[in-house]
DNA sequence: TGAAATTGCTTTCCAAGTCAACTACTTTCA
DNA sequence: TGAAAGTAGTTGACTTGGAAAGCAATTTCA
């Protein structure tokens, strides 16, 4: 990168949005081996780590909005990933499960992810990286 | 946000989506008055800022793959805010320039874009915001 | 020189996201 | 109680983005 380069590096949206391509970008890459997007990894992870969730706080924690998560779960029922159960004390929700392969899947994933966080952590000196998480949390 | 909440937010991938996201949403609720979307103006500012830009150049700058570049102008040409020249010395090449009416355009949106680069600002310490970009560059 | 390789940009085709409308269930309150 | 309002999720029409192929200009090098 030129060192004159780009007045728009000042504002933190450009910022952000190139850290976030970058990022995005090279996780994506390792992700397609799996045949799965990052969208919906953070789908599996929301629900492995979670309570009983319905589609709109999934929705929130997975970082999509409510017809793309419609429309992403979609896809992973018919790729068998997840499955849909209407919730007993309020039939209007869904509670979305993984299924057994789902698990296994999420479980392959992880660990590329868990390897790429290896990677970008060293791009930075040793307290850096938690520091920018925090900063990063901060604004969400 | 509940402290609990996720396990995911330790991941800077996560971190850097959900940040993204939530600047990126407001941006564009403010642009959107401007009739414009963010991926315009930062083209807009590159071709501002910039000497002669060909469209290779120009989609690193404003952070697009060339296909979508190449449409996004394709848009901005038919709403009068750009025009293709093709560039003298290699005909391949297209140099882009912003029109009159996209100047003016260009100087109207910047103020909002500004304006909201204050408001993020203020969620941080006084430092902090220009560390976060500081931070965010290592990763580009 | 001129055929082959490379480069710059665009097009095509398809996958994915958005907004707004819609269905179905639940809550409210007159 | 039951009509009106509110909430959860999905669908449909439309827009945008990406990968790969395509076209045209340029460079390479035998």
């Amino acid at each position: 990168m030129s060192t004159e380069l780009n007045l728009l590096g000042n504002h933190l949206s450009y910022a952000l949005a190139a850290a976030h391509r970058r990022v995005a970008q090279s996780l994506s890459v390792r992700l397609k081996k799996h045949g799965i997007q990052i969208e919906a990894w953070r789908v599996m992870e929301c629900l492995d780590a979670g309570t009983r969730l319905s589609m709109g706080e999934l929705a929130k924690q997975a970082l999509l909005n409510p017809p793309a998560l419609s429309k992403l779960v979609d896809r992973m029922v018919s790729d068998g990933l997840v499955h849909r159960q209407i919730s007993t004390s309020d039939q209007r929700q869904i509670n979305l499960f993984l299924t057994k392969l789902g698990q296994r899947r999420m479980l392959q994933v992880r660990r590329d992810v868990e390897d790429e966080d290896r990677v970008l952590a060293e791009q930075f000196d040793t307290k850096d990286s938690a520091r920018l998480i925090q900063l990063l949390s901060q604004l969400s």
